[in-house]
RNA sequence: CGGGGUAUAGCUCAGUCUGGUAGAGCGUUGCGUUUGGGACGCAAAAGUCGGGGGUUCGAAUCCCUCUGCCCCGACCA
């Protein structure tokens, strides 16, 4: 491609709209421009990236078997409400209703259309397994749509769907999938880590979450720094201490805290560790009631975990001030277990502390030397934080880490949820009806651009992955316009990559040299090769790949030799 | 949804407090000089000051209202 024919507009100022890096940079390129809250328009070199990720997980999906298909965006109303999420999915949905007012929706995922399809094509057991994709825009009412196309309102996504005729068949198809899935990251090019995943609204058994791994993520994830074990935070226990409480060494004492309203601030009054504190927090429970929950000082709890234990309301509320002051006499901030009337979860590791610290359900007043077994009854101990960096692994081999993750994918086990709803059936070898078992598999593929360049990025702009870049090489011939030899030696170069099949973009555009290799380098194409006089007197060009910081003269003849063995490499 | 912020040229912003009829840089167009890291000079085009209402001789500026956009949001007990 011609530059002086293929107009890009980059910016040297950032748009005040953007946060992150990857939304900063796709502004800058020229990749995305906004078009309302969530929704964005791919400009060419945008595009062209976009297709290369699409193309990539086509062609994977292919090998492992998926066919493609394409379902409409709008979906009626009635399918929605024979599954039941018509009314569950909330506010995320957009409905609207069409000249004859008849409801519909702009589909946030394709379950229902898809097993409709199932049910009105699929007859016998011998059509199974089978498994369908589609590549194609969603659209999700986000509360709050931010970070450019990371999390957009309409976004591009693949998504799969898998049918089979019993459980084992449906956990090889999801292995095949899992493969499918690792294969199709590391060909684009991306740090990624498959995560255990909660599965969430969309509901089922199995199910993996594909992280790409980038600070900037809004995920937590934990992973064993000596095995494979790696699962979303919000899923990964805490297990209980392997060592044995000590022994209680103090005496109860009430002690004032005036003020102190935080961990933080309590720790920092007595002039003890946080690890030493243990907080109380009063949740709603599932019957009218409230619940306390004690984590460490120094812990947080974990929802997800809380909301599923027997008694707490799901999802998980804290109660009132109202309702804490009705029920324990004090103030938020000074509460604790000792004379709460009422069912009390403890977190494994608060239950191993001795001597803790702790509210005393009297205003700014707490407790110091409190001992399980002494001052209260030994607690009933639950799972009810979120793990952190240094704790033992759930699978018994090493540590855990903890790390930010960008969700890419993910991948589920849906057994029978909507084909039940949706009395989807096959016959099976005896002529019986029976509910076929179902998959799901997504990946935002708008979102893999954004994570790619969360990954891959520096000062200058983005770093594209080989296999993703909106070209693979720059030709910069310095002066284009003025000199005939550097035009002809950049024209042939243009010529011999467009014959060995390798995307080239050159400049030709009449502009000083210093804004050819910003741009470059700003649109983040792999290979730069500079055309100059200066070279050209010995027949050299200079190349320098964009992850270089310095670069080398190449000879003439050998330059697409050159790019092939660093794309490589 | 709650809280905060913001809205002025294509982009980034100043001007608003203290009312007097709109500016800069970048970008764009033309001409000239430049040409190995976002050049320089001259000239030019470009704005319903988010919308509506009000106060006033006069409103980007003050008041009311609506809207868009951005950010933050139970771990506090």
């Amino acid at each position: 491609m011609r530059l002086s024919q293929y107009p890009i507009s980059t910016l040297k100022e950032v748009p005040a709209e953007a946060e992150v890096v990857s939304h900063r940079l796709m502004l800058r390129a020229g990749m995305i421009r906004r078009l309302a809250a969530g929704l964005y328009t791919w400009m060419p070199i945008g595009l062209r990236t976009l297709r290369k990720v699409e193309r990539i997980i086509r062609e994977e999906m292919d090998r492992a078997g998926a066919l493609e298909l394409s379902m409409p965006t709008v979906q009626p109303a009635e399918l929605w409400q024979e599954s039941g999420r018509w009314n569950a999915f909330g506010p995320e949905l957009l409905r609207f209703k069409d000249r004859h007012d008849r409801e519909f929706a702009y589909g946030p995922t394709h379950e229902e259309v898809i097993t409709d399809i199932a049910r009105r094509e699929l007859r016998s057991y011998r059509q199974l397994p089978v498994n369908f994709y589609q590549i194609q825009s969603k659209f999700r009412d986000e509360i709050r749509p931010r970070f450019g196309v990371m999390r957009a309102r309409e976004f591009l996504m693949k998504d799969a769907y898998s049918f089979h005729a019993d459980e084992a068949s449906l956990a090889e198809g999801y292995r095949a999938m899992y493969e499918a899935y690792s294969r199709i990251f590391t060909r684009l090019g991306l740090e990624f880590r498959a995560v255990q995943a909660d599965s969430g609204s969309i509901g089922g058994s199995a199910s993996q979450e594909f992280h790409v791994l980038a600070d900037s993520g809004e995920d937590a994830i934990a992973f064993s720094d000596d095995d494979d074990y790696a699962a979303n935070l919000e899923l990964a226990a805490a297990l209980a201490p392997s060592t044995p409480r000590g022994p209680a060494a103090q005496a109860l004492a009430k002690v004032p805290t005036p003020g102190a309203r935080t961990i933080a601030d309590l720790a920092r009054s007595l002039g003890v560790a946080a690890e030493q504190c243990v907080k109380t927090l009063i949740v709603d429970g599932a019957d009218g009631d409230v619940v306390a929950l004690l984590v460490r000082g120094d812990h947080e709890l974990n929802a997800l975990k809380a909301q599923k234990l027997p008694g707490v309301a799901s999802p998980l509320r804290m109660a009132s001030a109202e309702r804490v002051r009705a029920t324990t006499g004090a103030e938020p901030g000074s509460l604790g277990p000792i004379g709460f009337r009422g069912r009390i979860y403890v977190d494994h590791t608060a239950a191993n502390v001795a001597d803790f610290v702790c509210g005393a359900n009297e205003k700014d007043q707490h407790y110091t030397g409190v001992n399980w077994g002494r001052d209260l009854p030994e607690p009933q101990t639950v799972d009810i934080r979120n793990a952190v960096a240094g704790d033992r692994s759930p699978s018994g081999r090493g540590r855990l880490r903890i790390a930010r993750g960008i969700e890419v994918g993910h991948i589920f086990q849906l057994g029978r949820k909507y084909s039940d709803a949706m009395n989807a059936t096959v016959l099976d070898e005896q002529g019986r009806s029976v509910t076929m078992f179902m998959g799901c598999y997504g990946i935002g593929v708008t979102r893999v651009v954004a994570a790619a360049i969360e990954q891959n990025h520096d000062a200058n702009g983005i770093i594209w992955p080989e296999s993703i870049a909106p070209f693979r090489v720059a030709l910069v011939p310095l002066t284009y316009q003025k000199s005939e030899l550097v035009r002809n030696a950049a024209d042939a170069l243009y010529r011999e990559f467009g014959d060995a099949g390798i995307d080239v973009l050159i400049d030709d555009r009449d502009a000083r040299p210093g804004v050819k290799f910003a741009d470059s380098e700003l649109l983040g194409i792999p290979h730069r090769i500079v055309i100059g006089d200066r070279g050209l007197a010995n027949g050299t060009v200079e190349y320098r790949h964009r992850r270089d910081t310095t670069s080398s003269d190449v000879a003439l003849a050998d330059v697409v030799g050159h790019v092939r063995a660093r794309s490589a490499g």
